[in-house]
DNA sequence: AAGTAAGAAATTT
DNA sequence: AAATTTCTTACTT
């Protein structure tokens, strides 16, 4: 088993926090986390993320807007992106009865 | 020592 | 102006 490394927990606890329907740059993490120029470090602590799903990694793109990658397929975390940005999808729980 | 889910800049179209 | 490509830098493992 494996535990996470120091720098992937700090990494995740940021990601963590980002809100729905927003999205981060690699740098603002970076930043966040105290390594303004460890962007490339956050992404493959990121990809090494056993948590995809749980930490909203989709939510982490680049600086310049651009996508960026995602384990599952850079394709799912845009539209990922659009749907929680429109926030008015089909979410609404329906109500069993 | 080797690799990277980035960034920025430069170039091309 | 927008898109694509290339190189650089710093960080982790």
């Amino acid at each position: 088993m494996k535990e996470l490394t120091s720098f992937q927990k700090r990494v995740y606890t940021v990601v963590k926090q980002i809100p729905c329907g927003k999205t981060r740059s690699y740098a603002w993490v970076a930043c966040k986390i105290g390594k303004p120029h460890a962007v490339r470090a956050v992404g493959t602590a990121l990809k090494n993320n056993p948590f995809t799903i749980i930490v909203p990694c989709h939510r982490v793109v680049h600086s310049n807007g651009a996508i960026g990658d995602y384990a599952l397929g850079a394709d799912l975390k845009k539209k990922l992106l659009e749907t929680e940005s429109d926030r008015r999808n089909k979410i609404k729980i329906k109500r069993i009865r």
